[in-house]
DNA sequence: TATTTGGATTTTGGATCCAAAATACAGGAA
DNA sequence: TTCCTGTATTTTGGATCCAAAATCCAAATA
């Protein structure tokens, strides 16, 4: 996992904004001022505006004419809204996915899934987040829709910062995996319905874990 | 509707865009070229560039480095996603809009309701397109979920270009105007059930319609 | 004292300029 | 002829510079 350099300036901006975002290190309604911003990632001002604007679009950013940009906070609210439009959208995803799977796609499900527990076992969070979301995207790909997955995709995106929460706590995470062992079970056995419900399991526990840790 | 200027170059460069990818004169597929397109709308290469942003966000154009923007053309199969998305979210948008429906909210759907027959009479098609859109959005915006109403408006955009197709055949100008009617009854009756199967096939007949139109 | 108003400062939005990557094309070798 | 290759041109990506809007702060007024 040597993660180089992006081929452009933009690239780059995106991933660290992304990272200092879900991180905390820019908190949540603070204002961007772009120049020191530009100056601590040693680009100018316009690839840093260009990657903000991508990030207002996946809303984890906002942005006022002539105000500029802030970051975005997600209320509890807005959690619970995020989790249901999820719940709307994924179980589809699953549905269509169990309808279509291929042995690639469980082959890159299971893959992603060792990778999760050996993340787990060494509470490397952030690794485990990565591997987590490689093993559900996996699973939606497999629907052939790929506007869903995109969408879902960004769904995640917004929500990184609570994740990482849910990840660093050790049931948790034991958790997890034992879902996502279950989940593959029902996947082999081609039991749509059965992990439509798991999985609303799953986001739902995750859910309510994060409200109790917050509220 | 004067349609003052936008406060900041980038909005109005934003509607433009919009407009010409909707209306063909950006062809799908096309490369984008920024210079000449800056120089027609009068503006430098970097509000357009960040216009261009938010359309890659939402899905209207693509982005390849160092190759730069080009209009995404929808497939059939696209247009087919984009509506099967739309069943899910604006089903549960409509459910909960009925839950907690105020005469406020009642009010402003009828209100758009009389705009889009006062221009589906004047044979004004740019009109009722944006005053059905009034409609529909007024309903979804009771549901209080404002997150679900925005990707819904972003599905929206990712499909105006077809939609302006449907609305030029009178028969089906007179078709949504009769839809509508019937929503707004099932509404005042609070039949979310009813009201949810109607638009689902209100939504059915425009897909149909516009594919056998293309295909 | 509280409020408003005017200007200085900061910060964003936009234009211009420069560098680097990709494309187009001409010429030469197999 | 066809394919490769090196170079010129085009086009994008990024940096710098300028203008306009908003904020801040102090002084004046009620």
């Amino acid at each position: 996992m040597t993660s180089r350099r992006p081929p452009t300036a933009q690239q780059f901006v995106l991933e660290e904004l992304r990272r200092a975002i879900t991180t905390g290190r820019l908190r949540p309604g603070e204002p961007i001022r772009q120049e020191v911003l530009a100056g601590e990632l040693d680009v100018s001002r316009v690839p840093l505006r260009e990657a903000l604007k991508t990030l207002q679009g996946e809303g984890l950013v906002g942005h006022r004419a002539h105000r500029g940009y802030f970051v975005e906070q997600l209320s509890l609210d807005d959690l619970r809204e995020v989790y249901l439009i999820r719940d709307l959208l994924e179980a589809e995803a699953v549905r269509r996915a169990v309808g279509r799977l291929t042995d690639a796609g469980l082959a890159a499900a299971e893959t992603a899934q060792a990778e999760v527990e050996r993340a787990a076992e060494a509470a490397d969070v952030l690794a485990m987040a990565e591997a987590n979301r490689r093993f559900h995207m996996a699973i939606f790909e497999c629907a052939g829709l790929p506007r869903l997955v995109r969408l879902i995709r960004t769904l995640w995106d917004s929500t990184d910062a609570y994740r990482s929460v849910y990840y660093a706590e050790e049931h948790n995470r034991q958790r997890v995996i034992e879902e996502h062992r279950a989940t593959l079970d029902l996947l082999r056995r081609r039991d749509a319905e059965g992990a439509v419900a798991l999985l609303a399991g799953h986001r739902a526990a995750a859910v309510q874990a994060i409200e109790s840790m917050l509220g």
